[in-house]
DNA sequence: CACATCCACTAACGCGCGTTAGTAACGCGC
DNA sequence: GCGCGTTACTAACGCGCGTTAGTGGATGTG
């Protein structure tokens, strides 16, 4: 059983000399519909060379003659935080939806690496470009992009030039409060992120708006600013656990502080989903499902991010005009069972 | 500030023209090495040109009169274990030194999948195939892959006709095993896998072989095989610790079932890293990192195994009739503080 | 029988580039 | 003056393909 390592690629032309019509026939049938005036009995026997040649047309030489790639970029931090790719699922699937290629490149978030990542893309004639972080912020791209219509996806342009596609983690964070007070919980510890960054202000924000909503006064005492690692929600639960007047229930800005809270919480003697209720956000898979209890939280749409991601960059290559647009997904609450029952609905 | 949306791509030619010499001029400065005989002073001006009119070659054009791409291509499942993702970091890095680009697409892992991600490779005329998986096994891959030096990571081909880089679990399990021999151990459990599977194989060889070496009898009432899920590591950790002749330390053969594993330690007051020792595998970073204690744990080396892949790509390609191997990668113990400290060698 | 219509195709151009074969100008030795 | 070797380029082909402008024959129409 020889395999045949340097088998000229088979060409249009081999194809067309096959079956003893031209290679504009051949083209007609394969990329045109039906409106040539091509037969169905030339259609089928071209078609049956095409199999039987093992032909594939060429990618390179198609979109030169062609003048459009169907390739769409795709740029992102995938690489230091796995978690986020979801986002290129995402996009991919839509990309096929949408019958294009997502040609994909990483970077290391440095404005060098970033140029080069688009470099490679702008070569390769990309007809779109995302841009993805692993964490909500802002950043701001080599001018590079100008040339082609971008998004980008869980971050925003500084510049406000570039079209985003970011989560709406205020209504994150009011769905996760409101799934506490809904719980019967009306002193809710809220163990946040740096306050600087988008995510924190979003997630507090609905925090406040829920407690707000059910006339419960915001208590100070009751939130605490880290860093997101499992041993700062570990002493920030524990602080809250030992404090005056401890919370029943408490709401983690990430799933990992929700990891190290499991563990001041049963340190205690309380029993999570009982006791105490405790709400994560994340949605990482991994902690969140194989915690024990597994954790009810708040999941980052990656998936859908990147979906919208392309299908904005569709939008965009129809009308170049469109204003700057930021496009907020929803984060949806998953249920599990580290809060407890909620009251029947009154 | 007008963005030119439309603006017509400049060619090779446009430089020629606005240096006032030949495309072919321009061409040999931007390819040929110092060989041509093309003074300093011509190059500068269509170097100047270049920056100046941002000129960018187009890679289909460029691949389609050169006869190579520069292109390789990576399937992968990373979308459903995105911990696999330094496969595609590490192949991307080795890919970047070898001034080639990596074209991405991800398969659910069907058949039928696959072979439309391949297809898209070929269609790219990419020069060489990666496929990798998120866990380690055997895999059947459509025959397309005859046609381009293929290489399987992360996995094996069950018709040992491709490369394939894979864990040395085997060294994996004994390193896992010797460390806690070391720590003075002589009882220890090993909650394995589904003794199916080529990681279960691997690593239960390398627990027999460290257990040999030190004169330590197997114990199967030590051994329990589960899935690798958290739930089912408490259950087995609880049904060894609950038994008559409980170990003092567990092997455990993913964090996740470390993970169930400690908490099931740890209702029974015992204190990990003190009490009972525990090792996994995996070295998933979200949990070994921030379990409490964290996880001494053997790493699955995803960076290495991707840069390998694409390194044996390069050596595929110039020499296309290397018999298939198997090049195992070394798995590295990572220390961290699950394991009680090791006796001073004697 | 001349002419218009359709049908089923094909010749030929050009996409942007690498590359080979050549050319024109110049200097040098005799 | 001629031959020869450099130096500094350029003309032109072809990579595989999409596409436009045809062409030649069959069929209908008056």
């Amino acid at each position: 059983m020889e395999t045949h390592p340097r088998q000229a690629k088979v060409t249009m032309q081999d194809v067309a000399n096959y079956v003893g019509v031209s290679r504009t026939t051949v083209s007609f049938v394969l990329n045109g519909g039906t409106g040539n005036g091509i037969p169905q009995e030339t259609r089928d026997r071209v078609l049956q060379a095409v199999t039987e040649l093992g032909y594939r047309p060429n990618a390179g030489a198609r979109a030169l003659a062609a003048k459009h790639t169907k390739l769409y970029g795709l740029i992102t931090e995938i690489v230091i935080a796995p978690y986020a790719a979801n986002i290129v699922r995402g996009a991919e699937e839509q990309a096929a939806r949408e019958g294009k290629t997502l040609l994909i490149a990483s970077t290391d978030g440095s404005s060098d690496s970033d140029r080069r990542a688009i470099e490679t893309m702008l070569e390769h004639r990309v007809e779109g470009l995302i841009y993805a972080t692993s964490w909500h912020r802002g950043v701001r791209l080599p001018a590079l992009t100008a040339e082609v219509p971008t998004v980008l996806v869980h971050c925003f342009d500084e510049a406000a030039q570039l079209h985003s596609v970011i989560p709406d983690e205020a209504q994150g964070g009011y769905a996760a409060t409101m799934r506490l007070i809904r719980a019967g919980h009306d002193r809710i510890g809220f163990i946040n992120l740096d306050p600087a960054i988008p995510a924190a202000v979003g997630r507090r924000s609905g925090y406040v708006c829920a407690l707000e909503e059910a006339g419960i006064g915001l208590d100070e005492k009751l939130v605490i600013n880290e860093d997101g690692e499992a041993d700062q929600g570990y002493r920030a639960a524990a602080a809250l656990l030992d404090g005056a007047r401890p919370p029943t229930a408490i709401f983690c800005a990430t799933d990992r502080m929700a990891m190290g809270a499991y563990d001041a919480i049963k340190e205690r003697g309380f029993r999570i989903g009982d006791d105490i209720s405790v709400v994560g956000f994340d949605n990482q898979e991994i902690i969140a499902n194989y915690l024990r209890p597994s954790l009810t939280t708040v999941a980052l749409p990656f998936r859908q991010m990147g979906a919208t991601g392309v299908a904005l960059l569709a939008k965009l290559a129809a009308n170049r005009d469109l204003a700057p647009l930021q496009h907020i997904v929803e984060c949806p609450l998953v249920e599990r069972t580290s809060v407890r029952l909620p009251v029947p609905a009154s």
